[in-house]
DNA sequence: TATTTCGGCGCC
DNA sequence: AAAAGGCGCCGAAATA
């Protein structure tokens, strides 16, 4: 049974019920109030909700204590169909840009220009777009259906992994909301403690923590320049210039190759101020709210299918602050990391069953070693990474043939996927979400190359963009399937720990970083809740590839605070 | 003065 | 040691 709300989840709602063939049986007006008391009533039967977007409707019903199993997110699962190149020709895919769309410019913020036409793309298209209240549910849904149907038709498979990626994106959608309404627990003693042993007393009236002071004077000192402002790049640039320092920027990088008393002080500063300004005393302030960090996670965020969050830098919490991150008294954190998740995703969609292998012990690096490839574990990374990442100098790049001569099936996947993306056509993950194709920028360069009076310039810059996106394309299939994995194991993981739930509480996610997840669990539960993780690991192992055999290796700790992990 | 861009760096 | 894919966020600098 599908149930459809239309409407406004803190106003007036209308309650469809859908049959699977999309046929509307019922139709119910409802008040805000009645519309809890329906959901209440209806969800022991397990329907599907399909609403417009999870993050205006789920929490009018979390806040009233009413949890959902499942859900279609038309909006989310709009987006992927509609850059899909298995539904290319359909309806939805062809037809205007409309409300439903997310505006590209959103999907993707990256600076790195490789979207800028996108950007572009999404300015000349602001206008004329349907209004809000054009949205009808129904409508979408019925189209959306009628998509798969038409896919389906002559693929079933690629339609099978569609739709399941549509309901691993949709969970996904109810996951990030029930995270946030838990929050992250979050010690801020134990913060403060951190930040005044390394920063020294939080500042009454603002200003620089002492540390921080006491290392400028320092910096100020040893660079002969009393007056200079280590913030200010330009200064800094220019005082290092003038002590003598041969660096063209201010970037650590640079700095460490530099022999001068003052690159120790200067690392120092930059690392204890970043702490400061981005998870400091004003972050805490801001984000930690009665011992809870609640980020704000933008599911499908990331173009790739990886979450972003908006907010808080909830992804990109640094390692000297972990430890503020406590279970409450009684409870634990089960830490689950998925090891070399990347390397183990593409051999499994490339069938290699020779690098499958290489992970069958658990570390996957340490089986590239074991099998000759490559000398030392570091040297297996890095070689891995220059496969993903598709280096072009450097070690990494020395190092890659050497996999794609052991492996040539699984890297000649990502090899593939960059030769695509280099002639300017999509890719897709193992589910179907498909990369954006490059802008009209993009192929104008292209264009310009292969004209008879094509410059040596023109030439440079058409293969530059053609290898940039080809190192995108390639990355593309990689990190998307592996967050396609991640979403089905924390699908299959939050059913599971709703099983859990006994008199002393219910285990819940708490956390979520790409290819780790944090559950928040009554002490007690802590062997079940492991249990749990590694179960659903493997199911959404085998949702996936099948019976292709391919092992998802985890690490998995009950802490009671984070920094404990790894 | 307000907003956008840039360099830098945290995470995977 | 640096560099490749994806992000968000900060303060300073640049721009409107």
């Amino acid at each position: 049974m599908f149930i459809v709300l239309g409407g406004s989840p803190t106003g007036r709602v209308t309650l469809t019920e859908v049959d699977s063939a999309g046929v509307v049986l019922t139709t119910l007006p409802l008040s805000h109030t009645e519309l809890l008391a329906e959901v209440a009533r209806r969800e022991p039967s397990r329907p599907r909700w399909v609403w417009d977007d999870t993050s205006q409707w789920y929490p009018a019903l979390l806040s009233a204590d009413l949890t959902v199993e499942r859900c279609h997110d038309l909006r989310l699962c709009h987006n992927i169909l509609r850059l899909s190149e298995a539904a290319r020709g359909t309806e939805l895919a062809l037809g205007e840009r409309n409300s439903w769309d997310d505006q590209p410019v959103e999907l993707a913020s990256s600076g790195t220009a490789l979207f800028d036409d996108l950007a572009d793309l999404a300015e000349l298209s602001d206008g004329p777009a349907d209004d809000e209240g054009a949205r009808d549910p129904i409508a979408e849904y019925v189209l959306q259906r009628s998509t798969l149907d038409a896919i389906a038709a002559t693929a079933p498979e690629a339609a099978a992994r569609l739709q399941l990626l549509l309901a691993a994106e949709s969970s996904g959608a109810l996951i990030a909301e029930e995270m946030r309404t838990r929050g992250l627990p979050w010690s801020t003693a134990v913060h403060n403690a951190a930040l005044t042993e390394l920063l020294g007393p939080r500042p009454m009236f603002g200003g620089r923590p002492e540390k921080l002071e006491a290392l400028s004077d320092t910096i100020r000192t040893l660079l002969q320049s009393p007056g200079l402002n280590p913030d200010s790049q330009q200064e800094l640039l220019r005082a290092l210039k003038r002590a003598g320092l041969t660096v063209t920027s201010t970037s650590k990088w640079e700095l460490r190759s530099q022999k001068h008393p003052v690159v120790e002080p200067l690392l120092e500063y930059k690392k204890l101020s970043r702490l400061n300004s981005a998870n400091g005393w004003a972050w805490m302030d801001a984000w930690v709210r009665d011992g809870r960090f609640r980020p704000e996670y933008v599911v499908g965020g990331v173009v790739t299918g990886r979450w972003a969050t908006r907010g808080g830098g909830a992804l990109q919490l640094p390692a000297q602050i972990r430890g503020a991150v406590r279970a409450d008294d009684g409870w634990t954190l089960v830490v689950a990391d998925a090891a070399q998740l990347e390397p183990r995703i593409i051999a499994a969609m490339s069938r290699d069953e020779k690098m499958a292998a290489a992970g069958r012990q658990g570390d996957l690096y340490q089986g590239l070693v074991d099998a000759g490839v490559v000398d030392t574990r570091a040297h297996a990374k890095v070689a891995m990474l220059g496969a993903l990442y598709g280096a072009t100098t450097g070690e990494s790049a020395r190092l890659m043939p050497k996999l794609a001569k052991a492996y040539p099936v699984a890297i000649g996947l990502v090899e593939n996927a960059a030769r695509t993306g280099e002639r300017g056509d999509q890719v897709s993950t193992w589910l179907g979400r498909s990369s954006p194709r490059p802008g009209e920028a993009w192929h104008a360069a292209q264009r310009a190359a292969a004209e008879a009076g094509a410059s040596p310039a023109d030439e440079r810059r058409a293969r530059q963009l053609a290898r940039d996106w080809g190192r995108f394309t390639r990355n593309f299939v990689a990190q998307g399937t592996a967050a396609e994995w991640a979403l089905c194991w924390m699908a299959g993981l939050r059913i599971r720990l709703r099983a859990l739930a006994d008199e002393r509480g219910e285990p819940h996610l708490a956390f979520f970083l790409h290819d780790e997840v944090m559950v928040h669990s009554p002490a007690h539960l802590a062997d079940a809740v492991t249990d749990a993780i590694t179960s659903a690991a493997e199911d959404a192992g085998r949702l996936l590839f099948g019976r292709f055999p391919v092992n998802f290796a985890l690490t998995v700790v009950a802490v009671s605070s984070y920094d404990q992990a790894k």
